[in-house]
DNA sequence: CTAACATTTTTCCAACTGGTCAAAAATCTG
DNA sequence: CAGATTTTTGACCAGTTGGAAAAATGTTAG
């Protein structure tokens, strides 16, 4: 019995196999051909791309056939493999393309704003991705949940880079009075967590708020409630006439 | 760590498949034997349920193989599928329990303890489970992201009712003023979401932690940082001898 | 000790899956 | 339109996987 591993970290691609398309006979001088790519064949790959996140988000990798896939993208699966030769091909495509629609939204959180502002746009763009781009974000967990196998280096060094920066500002903003002294760190991770849960788990999500408030009207609830979670928390402000609550003291 | 299971909800035994064990003849007028189960048998299918519980935490259903599954529990693929006759019984079985454990932090929310001692003392109990129990995690999230086609009915209904349940109690708080008056459905899933992330996301998390602080003291972070975003947000409290923040008006 | 029963191992198989290949069909180019 | 090139298809294959059957090996009560 022979129980596969996982590989974690694909090496080269492993020349045993033929190459595909233009670049077969490239072992010459010439620092291989930057490869045309024909307008058919990116209308093609794109349909793939597009059916694969639907299975792959789905099902994850390898609860996914590449039939499935075929299927889904309306053609054989030997016409699929000559437009991505091997299954893990298409998931690496899919994965890289993920990471930089994933970091965009951090990367527009600006210095020069203001904190608050700032913040609550960032939740509110990740909020949006949740409820626009669902399977992207199921494929990303995905991914996450195995050890993100494909993407590990990416995290530790782009992700991990962006964070840094960012974590950076808040910092600042931290020094400058403007929010809270705390984790800027935890801080970012907690707003990825609530923000993706609303897709990730949308199943548990929408069994829990049933029909009444489970429609569409959830991420506008969400962004309501995450808005004041992110600024106040949950303690109450004074009301007119009443004394200071008295809930402070409890966990200081 | 050895987790303790629960006693899980044991759904009959779907007759269409031949009877395995005892029972094996049983159509006549006597309503089925309940079956004695043996020592070596509940030992056996325990060790084959952790094992199974890694391997399926790790790769999910469709990637595990019953090879692998054998493998760590230390016995011929044949022989586990002595136990049991096929790979979705082990499924099923863990799912039921998990979800058992899952629930149980939630329940020990108490109506008539001080809300923030009782809200905070809940996230640390959800985090304390992300922290010793993270293939759990990682098993329920995965079945999640799949649309938990095996829990659904579970979770519109047990899970449904509890959360309804402690949603009237945050309610109550809410209306004594004891805590603000916001969405408590939507304050449940932030505080699922938050903690289970460091089980979930854990190479993520510890892909941009770090080896500074991404060793173990990062839970005792990530609780410091959640008992301020629950209690307070990000609203700095007015240090003595400045004025008012100016940051509340930029949000309301 | 032995029959009855529980457990384990050996061998096997049919379905599925990722992938190949050559030939047919379609498309493009001059 | 002819020829070259690209795209599509059908047939096929080898490895894996879930699972069945049955024989072999314990285990235990009487």
């Amino acid at each position: 019995m022979a129980p596969r591993k996982l590989k974690s970290v694909e090496p080269q691609p492993s020349p045993k196999r033929r190459q595909h398309k233009a670049d077969a006979k490239a072992a010459t001088a010439a620092p291989a051909k930057p490869r045309p790519l024909t307008r058919i064949q990116r209308e093609k790959q794109d349909i793939i791309l597009e059916a694969a996140l639907e299975v792959f988000s789905a099902e994850g990798f390898r609860g996914s056939t590449i039939d499935q896939i075929a299927e889904v993208a309306g053609m054989s699966k030997p016409n699929l493999l000559y437009y991505f030769p091997r299954k893990e091909e298409i998931h690496r495509r899919l994965m890289s393309e993920l990471l930089v629609t994933w970091l965009a939204p951090l990367e527009e959180m600006r210095a020069d704003g203001d904190p608050f502002v700032e913040i609550r746009s960032y939740i509110r763009r990740k909020l949006e991705m949740a409820r626009d781009f669902p399977r992207q974000s199921r494929l990303f967990a995905n991914e996450m949940l195995r050890g993100a196998p494909h993407i590990v280096d990416m995290l530790e060094v782009d992700l991990k880079n962006l964070v840094d920066e960012k974590a950076q500002v808040l910092l600042t903003w931290m020094d400058q009075g403007k929010i809270t002294r705390t984790d800027p760190y935890h801080l970012i991770f907690s707003i990825w967590a609530t923000t993706q849960h609303y897709a990730d788990f949308d199943v548990q999500v929408r069994a829990i708020l049933g029909r009444g408030r489970g429609g569409e009207g959830r991420y506008e609830d969400a962004a309501r409630y995450l808005e004041q979670l992110f600024l106040h928390g949950l303690t109450p402000k004074p009301r007119p006439g009443s004394k200071a609550p008295p809930a402070g003291g409890a966990l200081d």
